[in-house]
DNA sequence: CCCAAAAATTTACGCGCGTAAAAATATTAT
DNA sequence: ATAATATTTTTACGCGCGTAAATTTTTGGG
């Protein structure tokens, strides 16, 4: 950083001795210039550490570098992990990803659209909250920006979809826990915020019903996004009425699960699959904390690095101008086995 | 939304019946206008749908109203939630809250300070990552834009700090540790990437040396940000090789903690404050977690609340134009009483 | 060395809004 | 009602950069 400041692209493209249009199309695409230019170019920002006006770049451009991801719940740490996993590819790619939390709100959920909106993204990569979302905004929405949905299937809208197969999940888990031991219930949510809880129930009746087994859901109440608050009452209660059909749990998500080993824990009802324990439990999604949990905490996992390159690949390749019919991408899971089941 | 599409500020002004600098002035200020002329304007925002182009607006403003929120890590839950705190108090403020981590990489903190200064924000919440940090980039950063620094102070840069008082934390529940069993030995990492660790380790060894105990200090190896395996394999060692000269641990933070309590498990001690148990673990944050362990975590919470309430407040004032000498507001944690403890 | 193609330069305009200054109008106090 | 004050309108310019068109320069191949 040698020199005075430099105020602008103008001043810049005076010391770098190369006309502004020029520095304007390197600014665009480092590429679109000869290689000679860019080495002068770069050795100019190198000396002067200048950047060119974010506010004046975009304003007149149709088409910012922005990228928008938005989460339904950043404090839960399987969307904070796939959201740093997408933030690092839309750097990677040339895009200036904003990250958005819609904190479980739906209310919320429409003003980072909004917000989103003014800020005139190349594409956006969103992940609804579900049921609670209120689809006509998002449909809206889908409209007017090039949008991605991922994890949570809403409709048919924007450019496609990016997620997990909630059936290969659910019907793998429940074939290991039936191989393996007592067929399992099922603990779930009765009025889950997240679409992919239906499809995961049905997915375990019918891999029960293919065993000829007898199916056995149980749902319990509680609303919002505490999850592990809900399955540790919920399971509480379970436990304390004795509604297990049999030795084994397969939980709807890991939070629920983590909320029923804490239930457990607190009734003296040791889990695992060791001959002193009396229940199995398993959860679903590969949580970041299932590791952690005592006993570690068997689940069918995410392909976290699959789905956000899949999901961030889509949205580059549509903002690019590829035109491709609306597509539903799932990924399948991978069972990991720990001690709970 | 009724009416063709309204195009800009003038054509919005047209169809309000208002001047362009008013209604200029209203979105600056929305109570810099008459209350006449405020609701006319805001009537035909229902009415038109309009909403100034961002870019276009912060061109030429010498002060955005964009505030910068930096943590760490994100995936981590005590920094989602602190973040999403103060994510809200930006919005209660009238500020556009841009949400960053630094993904526990000093070279990625650098870069999300440069993208903020692009950002030409009113002011910027800043959570350093604390010992990796390149110091001098932070500096010279703070120079140029108004910076608060919570979380984990670094030297006397920025407009001020606010975070928790680590001494009063260990202090407190070394205290409690104390007289409700055997004294507590100390469980940290070695190299803590945060410079709290440092002042925890020695307010337990002053909590000791005051209730005339011998202080032990198990530091363990480990690198990064991935404290629950650190704190799971640095624990499994400590179990095997005895290093823990009392039946009682106190954890220099809850995800260490969160890896002792499983490798407590992987091992058959079993944790607690009950006859039947062998030892005793606490930890330190409240993290949104630690309710959820097996046992439940004993832990001394920030005051997340306050916290981040003091932070924004300070920053807001700092923003309006009050001058403060540097200052250090350092917040008392409360203990909460679990089983694991 | 010449020529066609590629790249850079010159010139010029416009984006949407902030903002300043002077004039006109509306509001409030006297 | 009148003066004093607060608000709004009119007018006008500039911010920093994107971008288009015409021109000039550079490059690489034969």
């Amino acid at each position: 950083m040698t020199g005075q400041k430099i105020r602008n692209m103008e001043e810049f493209a005076r010391v770098s001795g190369i006309s502004r249009p020029t520095v304007s199309k390197y600014f665009n695409d480092p590429t679109s210039v000869r290689a000679s230019t860019r080495s002068r170019i770069e050795a100019a920002i190198e000396q002067h550490d200048y950047r060119p006006n974010i506010y004046a770049m975009n304003q007149n451009r149709k088409l910012t570098k922005n990228v928008g991801i938005v989460v339904p719940l950043l404090s839960d740490p399987y969307f904070a992990e796939i959201a740093r996993n997408l933030e690092q590819r839309c750097l990677a790619d040339g895009y200036r990803p904003t990250l958005f939390s819609s904190h479980g709100d739906a209310a919320l959920e429409v003003e980072v659209l909004d917000t989103l909106r003014a800020m005139k993204p190349a594409g956006v990569l969103l992940a609804p909250l579900g049921r609670a979302s209120d689809y006509r905004a998002l449909e809206a929405f889908c409209k007017d920006v090039p949008t991605l949905i991922f994890d949570s299937s809403v409709q048919e809208i924007g450019l496609g979809f990016v997620g997990s197969d909630n059936f290969q999940f659910t019907s793998h888990i429940t074939d290991y826990l039936c191989r393996t031991g007592e067929p399992p219930c099922f603990f779930e949510m009765k009025t889950p915020a997240n679409p992919n809880a239906h499809r995961r129930r049905q997915s375990y009746v019918a891999a029960m019903e293919r065993f000829g087994f007898e199916p056995d859901v149980i749902s319990v109440d509680g609303e919002g996004w505490g999850f592990e608050e809900i399955g540790r009452l919920g399971g509480y209660e379970a436990i304390k009425q004795n509604r297990f059909s049999t030795n084994t749990v397969l939980c709807s998500n890991d939070r629920l699960a983590i909320g029923l080993l804490t239930a457990c824990y607190e009734q003296g009802v040791k889990v695992g699959r060791g001959k002193d324990c009396s229940i199995r439990v398993a959860g679903q999604d590969g949580h970041p904390h299932s590791r952690y949990t005592c006993p570690p905490l068997t689940t069918i996992s995410h392909n976290y690095d699959a789905v956000s390159q899949t999901a961030a690949d889509a949205l580059f390749a549509a903002i690019e101008g590829q035109v491709t019919p609306w597509k539903s991408t799932r990924l399948e899971g991978s069972l990991i086995l720990r001690d709970s089941a």
